[in-house]
DNA sequence: AATGTCTGCAACCGCGCTTGT
DNA sequence: GACAAGCGCGGTTGCAGACAT
């Protein structure tokens, strides 16, 4: 622990001299090694602080303005599985940062949440979601290995071609199937409407709850008797959402094995 | 026009995990 | 195995601009 001799980091809004340095610091030594920053380029900044910037702010593809629709829906969906894991969420949103995704949800979620009545709809599908794949998890790991990954190393599209990420509606009443509690978060697929108007500037209570249904349409009295798999019914991609999109942030996202349901 | 409040966002902080020695 | 340093994550703060009164 430095004490007296700790190095007084300059803090505060960065300015176009700094945000030059840092990138060319980054771009002759590439990402990594942020504490060496300050001894390369002579930066006053913590190495917190430079890669924060970076990372948030300087790094090439980010994607500036406003969310789309479908960037909402996502966040809204993966959220209520997640909670607040931002630097997942964000891995489902290409040039979108965790920091970024963290302020809109507390901006725009956060407070229509508090005072929406469907909160405690939110946190009870979310806890039991939660319990289930807990569930599956206990169940795997007695039973380990019941689904084979087959699709990961697929294409897109899974063996029985019932699910195809170029934009494809897809066939009713899928189950997710999957092992682990993580590998249904890393391969929790993309479900929600083919068309998906943001509801939120301008949406009451009651649209909300109508969202609820849509995004999940899951079947509250058919959860937890004995099958523990979500249930999904007429999901698809969104228009706006590329295959190509897809690609890049899917090289070890593995897309669920569906089976007809 | 002045003041207060709200909103959006950049940045900081503390903690925990990973890695190297 | 113990320790320290680096790094990443989630929570929080502070500020500027927009909006309301």
């Amino acid at each position: 622990m430095m004490m007296g001799s700790e190095k007084a980091w300059k803090k505060g809004p960065w300015t176009i001299e700094e945000d030059k340095l840092l990138t060319e610091y980054v771009n002759l030594h590439g990402e990594g090694r942020w504490s060496s920053v300050a001894k390369f380029t002579g930066l006053n900044r913590s190495g917190k602080s430079c890669r924060l910037r970076w990372v948030n702010y300087l790094k090439p593809g980010l994607k500036k303005g406003h969310l789309t629709p479908q960037e909402e829906a996502i966040i809204f969906e993966i959220h209520a599985v997640l909670g607040n894991k931002w630097s997942t969420i964000a891995k489902y949103l290409p040039g979108r940062t965790d920091n970024e995704i963290k302020n809109y949800w507390r901006t725009h979620f956060k407070k229509k949440d508090k005072s929406s009545r469907i909160n405690k709809k939110h946190e009870k599908r979310r806890s039991r979601i939660q319990k289930q794949m807990k569930q599956q998890e206990q169940q795997q790991k007695q039973q380990p290995q019941q689904y084979d990954l087959q699709s990961r190393t697929s294409s897109h599209a899974d063996s029985n071609n019932q699910t195809n990420f170029s934009g494809t509606v897809l066939q009713d009443n899928y189950h997710l199937v999957t092992t682990t509690m993580e590998e249904q978060i890393n391969y929790f697929p993309f479900v929600y409407q083919d068309y998906f108007p943001s509801p939120w500037p301008q949406s009451t209570g009651e649209e909300d709850e109508d969202l609820w249904v849509t995004l999940w349409n899951l079947d509250e009295e058919t959860q937890g008797h004995g099958d523990h798999v979500n249930q999904f019914n007429k999901v698809s991609i969104p228009n706006q959402v590329t295959t190509s999109s897809f690609d890049d942030i899917t090289n070890d996202l593995c897309f669920a094995k569906y089976v007809s349901g």
